[in-house]
DNA sequence: TAAAAATACTCCATAGGTATTTTAT
DNA sequence: ATAAAATACCTATGGAGTATTTTTA
C-alpha cells in the first residue's frame, strides 16, 4: 500500500465518481479504477459499491475514510512540526550560566528568547565556569554562560559576547564614596569582601590577580560565592570589593559604585558550547545572544 | 511522498544503519541512500545526520520518526477497524419489532447477537407492521420483526422466521379453563379483548380474521394496543383473547392458556428488510436470527 | 586502509495512458 | 441509448540493481 492509494481513494471517496475523482487527480479514470481495485485487494474489504449509474462508500469504506483521513492529517502535521523543530522553533535547551553573568547579558538574552520561541523549553542552572565545561561535555547543558580564565579546549567554543570593565564597591562611609574615578592601588590597604578562588579558573581567582597586577595583595576578610552577598556586606562596612559593571544596577543602600582609572581591568562573559552540537536549537539561541551582545 | 519512503525511513532509523537497513528492507543500499535523500528533499529538513562511520538521527528527525511511527500505526488500525466493519462486527443497527414479538424469537436474537457481536450499537423501536415498512423505506431502522398479513412490496424481502400457533387466554374462572384443547368457536359467545385492527396490516385484524374463519364475529368489549395488558384484563375478568403461543411463557396469577384445535390458527413471524441493503452489519444480524430460528 | 554512504548508470516493474467492452438505467 | 465503470493492452517514468567513487575514522 502506498499514499498514492489513500490518496486516490480519498478523491473518489470525496467525488463518489470515478471519472470527476480521475480529473481531480490529473490521471485518466481506468489506473484510477485500478489503483482502488489493487488498495481493496489489499486491505481486504470493498470501499465503493458501484452501479454504473452510482458510486456509493461501503459503511466499512466510510470507518476507513475516516481513519485514514485522520493518519493523513497527522503526517502532514508531522512535516510542519520537524520543520519546525528543524529552525529551533520548538526543543529544549539547558544553560549554564556563572552567578555573575546575572547581571548583564543573561536576561536581556532569556526574555528575548523566550519571546521569539516560546515553544523552546528553557531550563536553568548556575555553574561555575569548569562546571559548565564538565556539564556541556555530559550534555547536561547545551550552552553556558562563563568567564574563562584561560579555557582552551577544542571540543568546546568559547565566543566572547560582553567585555565589562569593573568598577570598586565602597561602603558609602569610605574615605574615597565621593571620588569619580579611582586607581585600583588606592584599595590597596583595604580589606576586601571576594570570592572562593576555587575551583579554577574562578571569579575570585580573576580578581586576585587583577590586584596584583595593580602591585598589590588584596587583604582579603571575608569570603562569600555570590555577588548579591558580597554587595550586602560591603554595604554592612565589611570591606571593599570588585564588582562587573553590570553589577551596578544593582541599587543598594550604603553602597557607592566608583569606577577605575585606566588601564581598568576588564572581563569577558563569554558564551561556551560543544563543537560537535549542530542542533538548531542551540543556533537559534547562539543568534539571539549575539544579536543581544552586539545591539547593547 | 509515498509510504515507502516512511517505511524506509523508520528502518533506517531503527538501524541508524544504511546497509543493515537496506538488508531488513531486502532492497540494495544505494536505492535506499536515494529514497531517503529524496524524503528529506520533500519535508524540507534533513532527518540524519551522517557520516561514513556513524549515522544518527537529528532532532528533528527524532520528532519526526514519532509521529510517522504513530500515523503508520494509525493507518494500520484502520483497515483492521474497515475489515471487522465489513464483516458486520462493529457498526450500527436499528431493529423494529411488533409488540407481540417480545415473547418468542426477539429476546433470544437479541441476547445471541450482543454476546457475538457486543460492538454492533443496536437500537430497538416497537412498530406495528405496517410502520415497519415504511421506517424501512425511509433507512430509519434497517430490519425489523412483523407479522405481515400479505406483505408484497418489491423492496422490501419479507423472511419467516418462526411460525407460532395461537392459544386462548382465558380467566381461571372460565367455565373451559380447565380444558386441554377446546376449538376456537367454544368461544364464539365470549366477550373478547382484542386489539386494533388499524393500521392495517394490524394484529387485531388478523385475530378477526381467524375468528370469521371460525365461523363468528367476536363480540369485542374491550380493546388494548398492548398482549401484557390484554392478557391483564383477561386475568381480571374482562374476557377471553387470542395470543400467539411464545406469550404462554407469560405467566400470571388468574389466566390459563388453552390450546386450540386443529386447524390450529397460525401467525408468521418474519424478519423484513430492504432488498438493496448489503450492509454486513445486517447480514451478519439475519445469520444469527435464521441460526436462532432453524434451532428453536 | 577499511567501512560505509553517495554517485553513476542501467534495467524492468508498474503507474498511467488509449482504446474498447461491459453494465445498468 | 447513454453514462460510467471495468477490462485489455501499450508506454514510459522512476524504483531498484550493479559498479564505482568519495569520505572519515
Amino acid at each position: 500500500m502506498e499514499l498514492r492509494h489513500l490518496r486516490y481513494f480519498i478523491a473518489v471517496a470525496e467525488e463518489l465518481h470515478f471519472g470527476r475523482a480521475a480529473a481531480r487527480l490529473c490521471i485518466a479514470q481506468p489506473p484510477l479504477s485500478q489503483q482502488i481495485q489493487q488498495l481493496e485487494r489489499e486491505i481486504g474489504f470493498t470501499l465503493f459499491s458501484r452501479s454504473s449509474r452510482r458510486v456509493e462508500l461501503t459503511p466499512a469504506g466510510r470507518v476507513y475514510l475516516e481513519e485514514v483521513r485522520s493518519s493523513m492529517g497527522s503526517l502532514e502535521k508531522a512535516v510542519l512540526n520537524g520543520r519546525r523543530v528543524a529552525r529551533g522553533e520548538v526543543g529544549r535547551l539547558a544553560v549554564g550560566f556563572v552567578g555573575t553573568a546575572t547581571f548583564s547579558l543573561l536576561p536581556d538574552v532569556l526574555r528575548r528568547f523566550r519571546n521569539l520561541y516560546p515553544e523552546v523549553e528553557l531550563t536553568l542552572r548556575e555553574l561555575v565556569s569548569a562546571r559548565q565545561v564538565q556539564a556541556l561535555r555530559e550534555r547536561r547543558i547545551q550552552v553556558g554562560f562563563a568567564r574563562p580564565a584561560i579555557l582552551d579546549t577544542p571540543d568546546i567554543v568559547c565566543e566572547t559576547v560582553a567585555t565589562e570593565s569593573f568598577v570598586a564597591a565602597l561602603p558609602e562611609s569610605h574615605r574615597l564614596a565621593q571620588a569619580n574615578l579611582i586607581p585600583l592601588a588606592a584599595l590597596a590597604e583595604d580589606e576586601f569582601v571576594l570570592f572562593p578562588r576555587s575551583p579554577k579558573p574562578s571569579y575570585g581567582d580573576l580578581l586576585f590577580k587583577i590586584c596584583e597586577e595593580a602591585g598589590f595583595h588584596p587583604n582579603v576578610t571575608q569570603e562569600t560565592a555570590e555577588i548579591q552577598t558580597a554587595i550586602s556586606l560591603v554595604a554592612g562596612g565589611m570591606g571593599v570589593t570588585l564588582v562587573p559593571s553590570s553589577a551596578s544596577n544593582v541599587v543598594r543602600h550604603g553602597v557607592v559604585f566608583v569606577e577605575l582609572i585606566e588601564p581598568a581591568p576588564e572581563s569577558d562573559l563569554t558564551v561556551v558550547y560543544r563543537i560537535d552540537d549542530d542542533s538548531p536549537t542551540l543556533k537559534t539561541f547562539l543568534n539571539v545572544v549575539r544579536s543581544v551582545s552586539h545591539k547593547g
